[in-house]
DNA sequence: TATGAATGAGTCTTCATTCAT
DNA sequence: CATGAATGAAGACTCATTCAT
């Protein structure tokens, strides 16, 4: 049993290097400048030892999101079990969510801002995979905004509506900040502070 | 003379062939897609003859986003002169660079949510221009804004520091129903619309 | 001892277990489209075990076609076994034939319409199996042939001569019914009748 | 001009010597193990170039094909033009396209006994041009038995089913002679006539 | 005995770019 | 000015096979 179990964790120890070798790519290079060649380099493998633990390209991208993005899931979860007042909890969220799209700007970068177009050959499967994951923590915000609502913080109005309004507001903000690098942007720290005021004051 | 002259015509209206046939494929097939190649396939010339009007790849699509960023200007501009109240013309400025970004999703991308880590190894210059064009514009809504601050009918506040907010969020807009295309947005217009009186109301 | 027994008979039908899945991908897909790993998918084995029971990939095939050809012989002999005339016999050993190769297409193929030189940089024993694979049925043809000539129902000739004509011309049939699957036939079964009967009535 | 014919004419030159290798592969190591890496080598060019000439494997193929087959007609036609008597150049015919499969033997091969499997993912298109090389010839036999007919020189029967049955016959043998390489063959040129005795007298 | 992990050589193909003409 | 020819590097992926366990 000893020996079964080593070696699954050799095989998820591996599965893991080869996730974080293609998230630093990524990072570095961005989704179109990184290949299965290129990954396989990085960790000393060769290529096709990848297609062990992966079955193609794209779920492997794929796994990389999902993985990721179940970190902004836990982190929105730890605000949400704070208890702190909604309208806190609002505000915390959507600060989370922008510091999360720059610590993983690649990651960001990938799931929100790469056309789909780029997908053309792609099973829609797969895709499914990298553009499904950021739905749960659009979920979440709009459970946040529902609350702040049911208890009278911010005003009453269409919650569809509101959330996708308020989910563009804040992916600008990361979004911008991740991509536009060489924009002179002020203190970003200033920046965020001062969007979100508007923002959550917008819904008051 | 004349020769010289019909010569540089000539020169130049192949340039724009040239030109136009990058932007119907961009827009067709978004940049990734979009290569020499095809590009000398549509004005049926060999790609080779590309490369005696532009330096490379990215320098034709800086050509590209420069001249099509020159279309917002433009538009911007038209809006101005219209005569309109500065708070109106704010607000036009902004839809107005909605509607551009939503007109041109394949150039509004490839200037403002391509991540600068793509152009690893290709000249300064090249990418300067891509990443320049889109400053014109962004001091254009600052003017807006000093123009709304100074009749007072917004707050007096930084003005560098709400441009940026300001463009963070109307960026945020553009950016994300231009690239999530599988996203279920609700109506597109009133999506907007909504989150313009949020933006130009958090400025009061 | 018993245990010695039972592996062995474990062995074996693993061996049959393989060679039954490679026959029917053969049959499916044809000899180039079968692979290593489909054949221990289909067995839910691991690739390398087959290695325990088979050299590589030719002398498996090589197997698969021996044991194949086998079933040829058997029902070559079962027509002998008839008690019919000579040249009733000779006829339904020609018919069985071409029944044989449409009944196992791919073998046939492998077997007769593979050129030597596919198998350059394999051993020579490997291939010796696919190859004499055939031999005795046209040992049989042969001695059908002659009992035919010593009953004096077919002309008297050179028998090697004769049976080496006959058999190409069965071959020609067999094979271009096989592989030419998308050639516009008449008749099969009219078309094998016609045929042997110009072949028989070419003997006599 | 004299340029662009020297250019069409070098341009023609590579083509042929493209095919040429293609070919030489092709008769060396059989189709599965001819690839375009290979063929570029074998002239010292980069793969890349290839696709300057053709458009993928399968197109290459076929115009090898297509190429080569035309020659068979050419030869048919020939010996159409000695004013022969019809069943003289029936007989020169067939024994002309025996002697084409053993001088092309890797066409030969290629076109008439490689099951359509192979091509499983491969478009129809291209797949037609390979198959349908071989029909031109079939169409040639087939006016000359209804010539035979016609003169009285041979049984009238059906002409479809009478050259198909014809066909298949000298496919064996040329497909024989020219895959089983190691079959211990009495002398060719006697097995030929012999066989082709066999097969014109069966028609009369 | 059986296997899981790993590989190296190979598959076809596309692309941006260069250069002699 | 324009091009046709050519290329080298890279792309994703498959396969038969080996070997330590």
């Amino acid at each position: 049993m000893g020996v079964a179990q080593r070696r699954a964790r050799e095989k998820d120890e591996l599965r893991r290097k080869i996730l974080g070798a293609a998230a630093e790519l990524f990072l570095e290079e961005g989704y179109q400048n990184v290949s299965m060649r290129k990954i396989a380099e990085r960790i000393e493998y060769a290529p096709s030892t990848i297609y062990l633990h992966f079955q193609d390209k794209v779920q492997l991208v794929g796994y990389l999101c999902t993985e990721t993005f179940a970190e902004l899931d836990r982190r929105l979860e730890d605000i949400m079990e704070l208890g702190l007042s909604p309208l806190e909890t609002l505000r915390k969220s959507l600060r989370a969510y922008i510091d999360f799209g720059r610590e993983y700007p690649s990651h960001y970068i990938f799931v929100f801002c790469t056309p789909e177009s780029l997908f053309k050959n792609i099973e829609k499967e797969s895709c499914q995979a990298v553009y499904g994951c950021g739905m749960s923590s659009f979920e979440r915000l709009k459970a946040g905004l529902a609350e702040c609502m049911h208890a009278g913080v911010i005003r009453e109005a269409d919650l569809e509506l509101t959330a996708q309004s308020t989910w563009l507001m804040i992916h600008g903000i990361t979004a911008g900040l991740v991509t536009c690098t060489s924009f002179p942007f002020v203190d970003k720290e200033l920046l965020i502070e001062h969007s979100l005021d508007r923002i959550v004051g917008s819904l008051q």
